[in-house]
DNA sequence: CAATTTATTAATCACTGCTCAATTTATCTA
DNA sequence: TAGATAAATTGAGCAGTGATTAATAAATTG
């Protein structure tokens, strides 16, 4: 119920909006009761935004193996593009949450970050032939995935330099592409 | 005063250390002045974000043209990292302080993204001989921009995915190299 | 000197995350 | 069923936050 509740209010108003006894509000429970349940905001948060990620790759996922090799790139990129539309506040809160100093990732949540790296592997496999080439393939998946946040990142600030997130996200995979190639 | 506390404060313990009461405190003044100074508390990290924007180009320009063509790229990456590392919780500031939902950019905050953007495109000037190709490079400098923006967020979450802060830069750069050259 | 303008204060408001003794509710046992 | 134990829930309270504003103090005028 307070996750139900928590990304309601994300999805509304954003994840400035949030704050506990709005959580509990809704849910008619009173502040106290929410400590029970998690540790702090912190956890709250890290399990809405764990919960995102899921729904991320489960759209990204799907039937992605059926298409050519050559395309699943460009699809996960669009794909990941409409996802990112289509819940602007709810990926706004994976990004841009800040955790306290002495956070540490949870399980759970290091587990979908895996999971998605591991969907982007499986697309450019193919450039990687060899098996000692993995550790390339490893960092590249990493530099792909930190620009796609960082494109987001620019792209979500209005000031529309570098043209829309399609457009940036399109670059990156053919630039991406270009090189590896 | 205002500012030079501002970012003492941020230096020694970060932007989310920051609050007004914290800053008049340390000058000798109380809260209510502040405002005097400052519409909000926005205004005042729009104004330490503009000056950490400054001081980054300034550490990246110094002598660039005196290098050769090819290296100047690799250079603006190095030194990018190298500034970074030396004001930690100054760049933090610029990249995780969020404003509020009805914050315009201030032209003086635009003023000094342009001049990084514009160091990025003389360096990068060879790759597009003609004039029709501007709008290309343009893309791309936002591109790089996000990605290095992006790069960062990812190192400095310390999970150590991707590497180094420096050697993802250096991947970004050398991706770029290879699919442009 | 007196009037006016400017600078500064500190109380106040509505919030926030978080804690914890007290209370209520539910469960189990004799 | 009655009583004891356990679990769930409350809400006042703390120490903060950004922001406002009437009252006060200081500086600058004519």
């Amino acid at each position: 119920m307070a996750l139900d509740a928590a990304r309601e209010i994300v999805v509304q108003d954003g994840i400035q909006a949030l704050s506990g006894r709005k959580v509990t509000g809704r849910i008619g429970y009173t502040i106290g009761t929410l400590y029970q349940l998690f540790e702090d905001m912190d956890e709250l948060v890290e399990r809405l935004n764990a919960g995102t990620l899921a729904a991320l790759h489960a759209f990204c996922s799907e039937n992605l193996e059926t298409r050519n090799v050559a395309d699943q790139l460009k699809t996960l990129g669009l794909r990941f593009t409409q996802f990112v539309q289509a819940h602007p506040n709810e990926w706004d809160a994976v990004m841009t949450y800040r955790y306290k100093e002495d956070h540490v990732t949870s399980d759970f949540y290091a587990f979908e970050i895996q999971r998605l790296f591991g969907l982007m592997e499986q697309t450019t496999d193919h450039f990687y032939p060899d098996q000692q080439s993995k550790d390339e393939q490893a960092a590249d998946m990493a530099l792909l995935w930190s620009s796609l946040t960082g494109i987001w990142g620019v792209a979500s600030s209005e000031r529309q330099v570098g043209g829309t997130l399609e457009q940036m996200i399109e670059r990156l995979v053919k630039l991406y592409i270009d090189a590896r190639s």
